[in-house]
RNA sequence: GUCCCCAUCGUCUAGCCCGGUCUAGGACACCGCCCUUUCACGGCGGCAACACGAGUUCGAAUCUCGUUGGGGACGCCA
């Protein structure tokens, strides 16, 4: 049916990559590679007063993240303008569209006045009325013209790959404007223009756009081409069952990225909602999603964007993911939380790469590595409240962690199982379990009840930081039961 | 106000098109148990849904209609 598959993403820079719009490219990038198209990218910047160059930079950028390459453009639908004169002269001639007289104020007030009046408005054909004395009145006046598209009688109605079969009555619509008074156009009609112009084969977009569809199908019929295949996808929405909007969290792809969420994580995570293979897969890697990609699988209805899930699954492939390539995702975090400078990230690469180890199953976003294991970086940290009182309850545990000091101040070598039967042997010297001892160590050098496994964080700590951070919780110890006597 | 779309566990969904195999399957979250120095990971188990009402039929989550609920669109925005 198609020589090729040619899709496009067409985001407009009046803001930031939306999750949304990521889900869309995402959902357009798979079928264009899964049947071995092409994927194009169109900015859609016709309104002037809300396109930042900018803006689109951090499109680019978001696109790039994502791992979302494209085959064409971007274009610029600014820079397009002569083409779209040209087909709305073409309509002109066709006599499918007219010059509109009309002031947007006069409009504006009809508007009101019809939904004021609780009625449907659609416009009144008043310059299609026009006779030809009036026109070369307006014309010699200059005064500012729109163009309207003429909506014939009867009904329109397209195939929806997602959606089956759809159609509205034409005394539905209105004459909708196809160019404004300064000749740029509304955005259907470019639209409509573009995607003849790129030869695009599906236009796949959020459902949103159902009603513009009608719209468009009707410039199609009036120009008499052939119209692309139309795939509309359910909408993303927030918890509440809203819009995704920046009051109920992170909207632009960007926030995800920083805060730690990796990219084909959201690639994978993206492609699955509103959608899922036969078989029920969740955790696809892009291969996978490529191959076996579909608009037959997805569904009518909008789901609901689930935070958990994607935290979920971002775990899980951090802890798939290779330790190398964990590493180098891990520093800009580590960096941005003032742990580290970039000056000593080659030198401390394979300490790096262990404690990455310990912390790959316990974080489930890349900034929980400068997070939970804050304290191997920093000297400064604070004991837990709640973990002090459970378990610095006594002044024994000072002598008991004053004893471990003194037996392991005396190893040579300071590795973890060195370590830990030098712990062992302290707690059997003061004939208590092992247990309380370690859960005392650990608080005494973490600040916190809970953490990798003890003795792999007193390797990576060290000797000599180790004795320091012990007697440091010596004292804390000693004053703290002062204060109680 | 008008039009369009949608409806299975709290959430994402499988099943629906081609009625019986569905005492409705999986995943996230939650709860319990096991593993364990802790926290996690992992393993095992549990809780939990066909929105409602008619109709068609021997039989409906599956087909039809209605009700309710939710979403979207109605600009010289995109």
């Amino acid at each position: 049916m198609y020589n090729q598959v040619r899709v496009r993403i067409a985001p407009s820079p009046s803001g930031y990559l939306h999750v949304g719009t990521a889900r869309i490219a995402v959902c357009n990038w798979l079928f264009a590679r899964h049947n071995q198209g092409k994927f194009i990218l169109r900015i859609e910047d016709t309104d002037i007063t809300r396109s930042d160059p900018r803006m689109v930079e951090v499109i680019l950028e978001s696109l790039k993240w994502l791992g979302l390459d494209w085959d064409e453009g971007p274009y610029y639908q600014s820079q397009r303008m002569e083409l779209y004169k040209r087909y709305a002269q073409v309509l002109l001639e066709k006599n499918k569209a007219y010059y509109c007289y009309c002031t947007p104020e006069t409009l504006k007030r009809k508007r009101e006045e019809a939904a004021q009046k609780k009625i449907n408005w659609v416009y009144d054909r008043t310059c299609l009325k026009l006779s030809e004395q009036e026109k070369a009145e307006l014309e010699s006046k200059n005064t500012p013209k729109a163009m309207r598209i003429f909506i014939p009688e009867g009904e329109t109605s397209f195939y929806d790959i997602v959606y089956k079969d759809l159609k509205k009555e034409n005394k539905e619509l209105d004459d909708f404007v196809i160019l404004r008074s300064d000749f740029r156009p509304t955005y259907n009609f470019a639209v409509v223009v573009d995607d003849l112009d790129m030869r695009i084969t599906h236009v796949i977009r959020g459902n949103d756009h159902l009603a513009n569809t009608f719209k468009q199908v009707l410039l199609y019929r009036a120009l008499d081409e052939m119209m692309p295949a139309f795939a509309h996808l359910p909408l993303n929405l927030a918890m509440d069952r809203q819009k995704i909007s920046k009051r109920k969290g992170a909207v632009a792809i960007t926030d995800y990225r920083d805060a730690g969420y990796l990219p084909e994580v959201m690639v994978n995570f993206l492609a699955i909602s509103g959608w899922s293979p036969k078989d029920e897969r969740e955790i696809m890697s892009r291969e996978e999603l490529v191959q076996s990609y579909s608009l037959e699988g997805v569904s009518q209805a909008n789901p609901i964007f689930d935070m958990q899930k994607l935290e979920w699954m971002n775990g899980e492939y951090i802890r798939a993911y290779d330790n190398e390539r964990l590493v180098d995702e891990v520093i800009p975090f580590l960096i941005r939380e003032n742990l580290m400078i970039p000056e000593t990230v080659k030198d401390t690469r394979g300490w790096l790469l262990k404690y990455v180890v310990l912390f790959k199953e316990r974080a489930k976003t890349l900034k929980e590595f400068a997070e939970k294991g804050k304290y191997l970086f920093a000297f400064d940290y604070q004991y837990d409240p709640k973990a002090v009182s459970k378990t610095f309850n006594s002044a024994e545990v000072a002598d008991r962690l004053g004893q471990f000091v003194e037996k392991i101040s005396v190893l040579d070598e300071f590795k973890k199982d060195k370590i830990e039967e030098t712990l062992r042997k302290t707690a059997d010297d003061l004939k208590i379990e092992p247990a309380p001892l370690i859960h005392a160590v650990r608080l005494a050098t973490t600040g916190v009840a809970g953490g990798p496994p003890l003795f792999d964080i007193l390797e990576l700590l060290g000797k000599e930081e180790v004795e320091k951070r012990i007697k440091k919780a010596v004292e804390f110890i000693k004053a703290e039961r002062k204060g109680y006597s």
